[in-house]
RNA sequence: GCCCUUGUAGUUCAAUGGAUAGAACAGAGCUCUUCUAAGGCUUUGAUGUAGGUUCGAUUCCUGCCAAGGGCACCA
């Protein structure tokens, strides 16, 4: 790679320089603004002050040791500012760049930075009997989007889910579906309905909150039962739902762990710490995390029930005893980070290296700008509702735009873009922040979106299609003298080194502010003039550089869980 | 009360301790006899606050202010 490349030369030019006595960490970054090069380095910056030089100075030796052996990927180098050293790379590695990108095609951007490692991802949880609502909807997107970049940079990625099919909230619905006589009509929007109504009953009624206490502890306990045949029906009801659910999300899963049989592990398990880690109070077995600055947090209840807490023990061993993985993620929303951190600490005492292994990933919490939204779902909506919102909201720009263009807007595109601009508003920024949902934005095509993305993809398409026709057949070689180095070509380059630092910061939103401006790069390169022309002989050039674009776009858009679609 | 996270243009987001803090939307003004104007080009506008560390701080540390979240039988 050309990182290397450059790291090298600096490395050298050190050495023969004899200016450091360890082996300095050199830091070569892009400038942001691309008139100052395409990487640039403060190592003089760093250095100046070890040895007593001015940094300009110091820079300037660099920069003529360099010089002497200069790698034919680099045309020019520069002191800029206080001190950095500015390289600018020449034509040639670009055409060679753009040659690569073709040659490599859906592989391009590819890397092997967690090459041997298996990572099993742990993403959209979902609580069976209880609604898939849009906090499930982020997760699985961003748990996607992390796989698929996980994937691309050599791990093998193992994701499964773990459906919480026994708990507290299972009982609140199949209560609400007795006392409301429907148990023999259950749908999932009936189930919905009735863990909000159990919920509200639970909090507010005592006598129910006893029958609920008591339809939870016979789940517990597998007591056949009519209870037990109705919690059966519901449970394959939820799951099958929201099997159908992740299908239309594109998510697939190599296996699924239940809460169930976690439960039972884990139970079995904390029992056996008892004295050790956890100890009794007020009847249940607790955990007392302020000895280690964490929260204290109850593992089995006094009605001898295991809890989340003693659930999620069980399932790290199961886990690891299934798949072994190098690295257990977890995906989550930030309101369990500190909840979390005393799991990972629970289990560290308990497993050791599956504890160190096991690490936990939050995401921001959705909120909605204006709330409108709230109130037209109630407190929080449910994904499909919400889907569907914003799909009725494309359907009708699709229908405004179709008059201009001679494009039909089919259901399964439409699909696709609606499933673009959600997607996008939630993999755009810096996971761990909460995400604050604008519904008319996440529609709008405009700017910052996904289906401006798709949009740039459909129109560089277009572009070949009518290469094709017209017979322009892309070419990179022998056109390095003719071609300056353009913005898009400046930035088609680095995405491999984006998708690795997404990929090691599991961090989506690298690859989707990169995709932003490259797409825009595109579409100013678009507007300059003609692409394929017959007259023109940078026409092959520009043809090969438009197929390079579509490319990095679609493989980008891939690792957001984006559609590219050929035409829009 | 204790703990965690976040404060950047009017709004929603960027910025691996570096150069003139980038975009998008909204506002003002251009731009289709040309491969998709859902585009492109100009332009107005921002680091909560007070200190500290550093050659250099949006970034690290501390106080304050504001928002969100968590603190034992829910998940």
């Amino acid at each position: 790679m050309i990182r290397n490349i450059l790291e090298n030369s600096i490395e050298t030019a050190l050495w023969e320089l004899k200016v450091n006595k360890t082996k300095p960490i050199i830091n070569l970054e892009h400038p942001e603004d691309l008139s100052h090069g395409d990487y640039s380095t403060n190592i003089a910056m760093v250095l100046a002050k070890q040895v007593a030089q001015n940094p300009r100075e110091l820079a300037e030796k660099i920069v003529a040791e360099i010089k002497e052996r200069q790698p034919k990927e680099i045309s020019k180098i520069e002191v800029a500012g206080p001190g950095f050293i500015n390289f600018y790379l020449s034509s040639e590695f670009f055409v060679l760049q753009n040659k690569e990108i073709l040659k490599a095609g859906k592989k391009f951007g590819l890397n092997q930075s967690l090459k041997g490692k298996k990572i099993l991802v742990e993403k959209s949880s979902p609580n069976l009997f209880k609604p898939f609502h849009i906090g499930h909807l982020l997760n699985i997107t961003i748990g996607e989007s992390l796989t698929r970049i996980l994937s691309f940079s050599g791990a093998k990625v193992i994701s499964i889910a773990y459906p919480s099919d026994i708990s507290l909230g299972a009982s609140k619905t199949i209560w609400a579906l007795i006392d409301k006589k429907l148990e023999n009509k259950m749908t999932i929007n009936i189930l919905g309905e009735c863990y909000v109504y159990g919920t509200k009953k639970y909090d507010e009624d005592e006598k129910a909150k006893q029958e609920i206490i008591e339809i939870n502890k016979k789940i517990n306990n597998k007591e056949s039962c009519d209870i037990w045949n109705i919690y059966k029906k519901g449970r394959d009801l939820s799951l099958k739902y929201f099997k159908d659910i992740t299908a239309r999300l594109d998510s697939k899963f190599a296996g699924y762990f239940y809460e169930s049989e976690a439960g039972v592990l884990g139970k079995k398990i904390v029992e056996k710490y008892v004295g050790k880690f956890f100890e009794k109070s007020e009847g249940a077995i607790i955990f007392k995390g302020e000895e280690y600055g964490l929260h204290t947090r109850v593992f089995i209840t006094s009605q001898n029930l295991p809890v989340y807490e003693a659930k999620d023990i069980g399932l790290i061993s199961l886990k690891f005893k299934k798949y072994n993985p190098d690295i257990s993620l977890v995906i989550t929303d930030v309101e369990q980070k500190q909840y979390f951190e005393v799991i990972k600490k629970v289990a560290i005492l308990i497993y050791g290296d599956w504890g160190e292994k096991s690490m936990y990933w939050q995401h921001g919490r959705m909120q909605f700008e204006g709330g409108d939204i709230s109130s037209r779902y109630g407190n929080v909506p449910l994904a499909e509702d919400f889907i569907d919102e914003v799909k009725k909201g494309v359907s009708k720009k699709m229908a405004s735009v179709e008059k201009k263009s001679s494009i039909k807007g089919d259901d399964k595109l439409i699909e696709n873009i609606t499933m673009a601009g959600l997607r996008y508003s939630f993999l755009r920024s810096s996971p761990g922040k909460n995400i604050i949902f604008d519904f008319d934005k996440s529609i709008s095509f405009e700017g910052d979106s996904g289906p401006y993305l798709q949009y740039s993809y459909a129109r560089a398409q277009s572009i070949l299609r009518k290469a094709k026709e017209e017979g322009v057949k892309a070419k990179v070689e022998n056109t390095k003298s003719k071609v300056t180095p353009n913005t898009l070509e400046k930035l088609l380059y680095r995405f491999p080194e984006i998708v690795e630092r997404a990929g090691n910061e599991y961090s989506p939103h690298y690859i989707a502010t990169y995709l932003i401006e490259l797409a825009s790069s595109f579409n100013s390169f678009y507007a300059t003039g003609k692409i394929v022309d017959k007259k023109d002989a940078e026409s092959p050039y520009k043809v090969a550089l438009t197929e390079a674009f579509s490319i990095v776009l679609k493989n980008g858009l891939n690792l957001l869980g984006i559609q590219a679609p050929e035409k829009m």
